[in-house]
DNA sequence: ATGGTAGACTTTCTA
């Protein structure tokens, strides 16, 4: 089975590509981030149309998380417990044996900022959620639209995107690393990879056609899938077409 | 020279 993550910047705008996507690759699971929409305007009947189940929160103008599935998702869970906030970033469920966790983790800004400190916090509020909830679903994928490049090899230019920046600071990096510390591994570097493939790039300065991209939407899984983890990549494709997200959908393929 | 593009929806904010 297949799973994507793909930070749409708009479900209202995207659709179209979303539907075009979706016959496309005919995904199992796709984790939507940036979906922008409230509730009552989300198009659940459309999507049902072609298929998919979804499960959603979201907001005007902001932020907004979905988890769309050819099997109903079961277990819904917005939002981290405990953590006080109006932001719409976070939705959990569980489809099949599977316990799906989807991030729209917070930008930052720039070092330094409140919203840089408000990303840290709320990366120690999901840390402590993560723990708890890998005791109870063991198979669990943790993927979204993570606001941080793990490495050197994840941005174009690791002289601009350094120790000091937002999305690649120390700070944002370590928090990544205890994350993945708890037992959930970088599905993309489980394999052999390409140089420079990257999941976002800016919309200015023509940064897609000099692919001047971060890779920032992960997939972790933990320890109890990476034996069926048989591959990851990022699917450029909807990039190229008009009017396109800022981000190409992330994916892993699990063994049945 | 603190830029540039896109989206939502305001004469700006967020990314």
């Amino acid at each position: 089975m297949k799973i994507y993550s793909w930070n749409v910047n708009s479900l209202n705008v995207r659709m179209p590509h979303l539907e075009t996507w979706l016959g496309l690759r005919v995904p199992d699971v796709v984790a939507l981030q940036e979906t922008k929409l409230e509730d009552h305007r989300f198009p659940d009947t459309a999507l049902s149309a072609l298929g998919y189940r979804s499960v959603f929160v979201g907001q005007k103008t902001y932020n907004g998380v979905a988890i769309l599935s050819r099997e109903p998702a079961r277990e819904v869970q917005i939002g981290v417990p405990g953590l006080e906030d109006e932001q719409r970033r976070v939705i959990a469920a569980t489809v099949g044996e599977l316990r799906i966790v989807n991030l729209y983790v917070v930008n930052g800004q720039d070092v330094g900022t409140d919203k840089y400190a408000y990303k840290l916090r709320w990366l120690d509020a999901v840390h402590a959620w993560i723990a708890q909830e890998l005791q109870r679903y063991p198979q669990m994928i943790v993927l979204g639209d993570f606001n941080i490049a793990p490495d050197a090899r994840d941005v174009y230019d690791p002289a601009v995107w350094n120790e000091d920046h937002i999305l690649t600071s120390t700070a944002e990096r370590e928090a990544l690393q205890r994350l993945q510390a708890l037992g959930l591994h970088d599905a993309y570097r489980l394999h052999p990879q390409a140089e420079g493939e990257f999941s976002w790039w800016d919309y200015r300065q023509a940064a897609f056609r000099r692919n001047l991209g971060l890779r920032i939407d992960l997939t972790l899984i933990s320890d109890a899938l990476r034996a069926r983890c048989t591959a990851a990549g990022i699917d450029r494709e909807p990039r190229t077409w008009d009017r396109p997200s800022d981000h190409a959908p992330a994916w892993v393929e699990l063994a049945d």
